[in-house]
DNA sequence: ACTTGTAATGTTGTCGGACAACATGATAGG
DNA sequence: CCTATCATGTTGTCCGACAACATTACAAGT
């Protein structure tokens, strides 16, 4: 009987639960992206709370990107973040979490060539060849280069039919272009620029053949140019 | 100058702006974890605003985690959460997206192996052998069975010594845990169960080798043998 | 008929006061 | 020294008021 009295769970903070309860309802789809939610003078009453408290839920729900408010209009449900893998942004990236990033990196742009090459379709291999215009044609090899490279790789990982390579992949684009960028600016030579080229090529090319472990392997050749182009330390084991 | 009138920015509502202020020194390290913030009063004082925007800022703030209050005591930083990525979980996995994942997992835990034959360190073997050793002891081969299961892949990432492998695979982890444990509770054998142990056994021991194909051919078997015993449709290309 | 201006009404944003509930520290009594 | 009480401080909730914005309806002018 040591603990007869213990656990008594102290009753949650209001604004933290009507937060959830519409939290719930937007997750689950009850509540649609653009629905209008009742004004805060009708939650307040059909809550049986103050309207301060009120406002500090939807104060939670805005901060959760769930909701937006208008002045003078509600609040409205916000239509939901596609991406279901978010990174970090809050820091900026050192050399080194560059490198851990884009070594993990490696396993999976490989893996991408090897199932687009299995899975693409025409319109993949038509927006691949569109991405590869890109890089040829660029004029800034710095920003809207690596724009475009990273678009070629993003493309490859939506051919591969699996949508966590696509968030993968494009998550991780998104927080090595800014780095890239720098890199690329920092040292860009004619031969560089053709290599990267050919190297891109060879990889539309491969997955075009649907052979997987060729796809792969024109991924790799590239992966290795271009981490050593940058100046990286990347270890290759498959 | 057919837009000369228009960008006019509108003033950001004020909880916000403050909600950021803080957002700001919490990521940039002045404010540290467990640093107690001004009182309500200090802040709307400070601040030149009502208490209820700070109020309502705080619960913004409260809402991401930044940090936490207790009432009668005041508003605390909250540890930052080390994981780097979120995987978003409101919704729950269906076979397909189970089978998606997992397939992405592979040529991360195959990397991750050989990372780890390079990079670990005999904490990380001692680790890998207790973890082990408590895949053999469990008695409930669902629920702990596949906590320790996923430790030891866990153990496996951090041995590579490249935090993002470390936190992609908890990540992923974390989010199949619970279909592994259904889909492990469905048909368990005791063939089946001695099998994995086996094949864990054999990745440790390859990584102790140092040698990182062999390492990352060890983890490939064990990754085509539990796609087979749970019944996914992989495709192995490395 | 169309456009512009104004008024009325509704809704979110902010302010400030009051009290409840919790927490902490100091002091007195046993 | 330990326990109980009191005083003070802080967050949580409620309320009323007004500001700022938005929408709709209506009137006046062209």
């Amino acid at each position: 009987m040591d603990n007869e009295f213990g656990q008594i769970k102290r009753v949650a903070h209001l604004p933290t639960r009507i937060a959830s309860e519409f939290a719930k309802r937007i997750y689950d789809g009850s509540l649609k992206a653009g629905e209008k939610l009742p004004t805060e003078h009708a939650l307040s009453k059909s809550f049986g709370v103050s309207r301060t408290v009120v406002r500090e839920a939807i104060a939670q729900l805005k901060s959760e990107g769930l909701v937006e408010t208008r002045q003078g209009v509600g609040a409205f449900v916000m239509k939901r973040p596609d991406r279901q893998i978010q990174l970090d942004d809050a820091k900026s990236m050192d050399k080194n979490d560059f490198q851990s990033l884009y070594q993990l990196r490696i396993p999976l742009e490989m893996e991408a060539a090897a199932l687009a090459a299995v899975h693409h379709t025409e319109e993949h291999m038509a927006a691949l060849s569109a991405a590869l215009v890109r890089i040829c044609n660029t004029e800034d090899w710095g920003n809207s280069g690596v724009a475009a490279d990273l678009d070629f790789h993003r493309i490859i990982a939506e051919s591969t039919g699996n949508d966590y390579f696509s968030q993968f992949v494009g998550a991780i684009s998104d927080r090595i272009s800014h780095v890239i960028v720098i890199a690329r600016t920092e040292g860009q030579l004619e031969d560089v620029i053709s290599r990267t080229v050919e190297e891109h090529t060879a990889i539309r090319d491969a997955i075009r053949t649907k052979d997987p472990v060729m796809a792969r392997a024109a991924m790799r050749r590239h992966l290795i140019g271009s981490a050593l182009r940058i100046g990286l330390s990347i270890e290759f084991y498959s």
